[in-house]
DNA sequence: TTAAAACTATATATCTGCTATAAGGTCAAT
DNA sequence: ATTGACCTTATAGCAGATATATAGTTTTAA
């Protein structure tokens, strides 16, 4: 099969195929004579493992780590679930980031009615004022 | 003032002002002879102000929009209130879609112990099989 | 006085995960 | 013969910076 069918089975754009070639996570595959690329039923699974890990906001990296566990399949599964641990924390800590963002805003929003001009606005003034704290949005830990 | 000591007194990469400046959100400042920024309390100011809307998470182009209604002081307030509503609907949506994420995690993950080896870890087989539907980061609403 | 350290300037590349465009080669049908 | 659909590579763009390369300037210290 070739590139545009593959695509479309998988729901990617072509260059989207291109590009996880390029970077590392799909195996190069064979080319026609002239020059284009021609798949099997491996690639599509693969290619669909890494949409579903995308879906699950793994990055590019991320699935190469997988990936790598998956060519040693004897060793123990919990440097899998760890990384999958780790993701979970990447994700609660961008929640709590975000509303920990929320409440600032709505507690700026509250600081305006809408009949005032721009020159007396409570939410220019209150960012203009800024007793603000930067917000992490990821941890090291 | 030149650009490193507005740089530090705000807390920013002398980097990133040279990068506002050239994407129209600080003004053009003067330049000595010899091509040096020149700086005064107005550009720190504005500089200041920002990076308080970053800390809020609001993009450069919804900054340059309140630096338009900035310059309109007459009119109502009620398009920076606007403004405002949607970027707390752009981030309440970004919760939404984390959440959602993260309870697609949390239940992938326990489909696992440790005790496996990868061949048979739940947490792989279950991207592998895939009955997951794709996130929604942002609408446009 | 001179040489190194610290600062400034511009231009360009890097990061993430694609997406889009340009410019061209290949193939089937008309 | 030419249209159209497909394929190829290379390159640029998005956001919001950050880093690097290369060069000129100023300040400090030996
Ligand atoms: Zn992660
Ligand atoms: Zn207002
Ligand atoms: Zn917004
Ligand atoms: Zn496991």
């Amino acid at each position: 099969m070739r590139i545009g069918q593959l695509a479309q089975s998988v729901g990617v754009d072509t260059q989207t195929i291109r590009f996880y070639e390029r970077q590392g996570l799909l195996p190069p595959p064979d080319r026609q004579e002239n020059g284009y690329r021609i798949y099997n039923e491996k690639h599509g699974e693969r290619l669909a493992f890494i949409r579903r890990c995308r879906i699950l906001d793994l990055s590019l990296a991320e699935i190469h780590e997988l990936q790598r566990y998956q060519d040693d399949p004897h060793q123990s599964c919990a440097v899998v679930n760890a990384l999958l641990d780790d993701h979970i924390s990447h994700v609660r800590s961008q929640i709590a980031a975000l509303q920990a963002l929320e409440k600032q805003l709505v507690s700026l929003r509250a600081s305006c009615n809408d009949d005032r001009e721009v020159a007396a606005c409570g939410v220019l003034a209150g960012i203009s004022e800024g007793s603000m704290h930067p917000q992490q949005a990821e941890s090291s830990a």
